[in-house]
DNA sequence: ATGGATGCAAATGATTTGCATGAAG
DNA sequence: CTTCATGCAAATCATTTGCATCCAT
């Protein structure tokens, strides 16, 4: 964020970020509408897939729906704009694909928190074969 | 099956089933009632994991409630009598875990239909691993 | 005889849908 | 101005639960 001297506004990354929401919506042919736009930016600063509700609730100062939370996931996930991840015994899991590299998750058994791990045991494994190591694997 | 002459009945091996059920559930302490040794010998014959609806539609000539075929089924998955499998936008399906070794599952996007694969990618490659060959992947 | 399993019906909880209204293009 | 997204309420669908009865132990 640049600060500037002669009042006029810099864009500032929220902005910045809008306009590739706007570019998104707009190069699908879908509106630019605000539950949209709030939830893009909701995914967005979170690091970590999201559920159904647990948008929702980001989303309780304004007065969005939740159906409406649904039918624009549900939308997302069918124009490839979203990911949606399922794990055993929890609820469907929601994250932007379109900035995301390949990634794991970790959930924690009690409390069902999930994490994004950046390490892939098949790309460890790659790479290990390349420098030709020999390994012994104990698996399960 | 053995054929004898004198009129005393063999044990089949459909009775023999019966009798490893029986020990099953009395093993863990639970009763021995109708739906629960029907419900075990339609996961013994079918080799693909089932769901709950499959399950009860098999005992439909029986009056078996729906409800006391998820009342069932919950109590094998916690007794682990069963293993509960959770396919991506699918219903959830049980097997019979005692008699089974470790297997993966190969689902047809269209029909939806399961079978089981009795060969384990990660088996294969230490099996590679182990025989020292330099092996190149390609992941994704 | 007594606790637990079952059938039946009703409740629950997540998700979807119908419809009238309002906003986007 | 016309199409489509939204809010609201009601419907849906799988699963769970309460309760009276029945059965296994």
């Amino acid at each position: 964020m640049t600060i500037q001297k002669n009042n006029v506004k810099s864009i500032s990354d929220k902005d910045f970020t809008l306009e590739e929401f706007k570019l998104i919506l707009s190069s699908l042919s879908q509106r630019i509408t605000e539950p949209r736009l709030d939830i893009l930016g909701i995914l967005k600063e979170n690091h970590n897939p999201l559920t159904i509700s647990e948008i929702h609730s980001k989303l309780k100062n304004k007065k969005t729906d939740l159906a409406t939370v649904y039918r624009t996931i549900n939308l997302f996930a069918e124009l490839r704009v979203v990911n949606e991840i399922d794990f055993k015994d929890e609820f469907k899991r929601y994250e932007l694909i379109y900035d995301r590299h390949h990634h794991h998750h970790i959930v924690c058994r009690k409390c069902k928190n999930v994490e994004n791990v950046e390490t892939c045991v098949l790309d460890d494994l790659e790479n290990l074969l390349k420098k030709r190591v020999t390994v012994k694997l104990h698996i399960r």
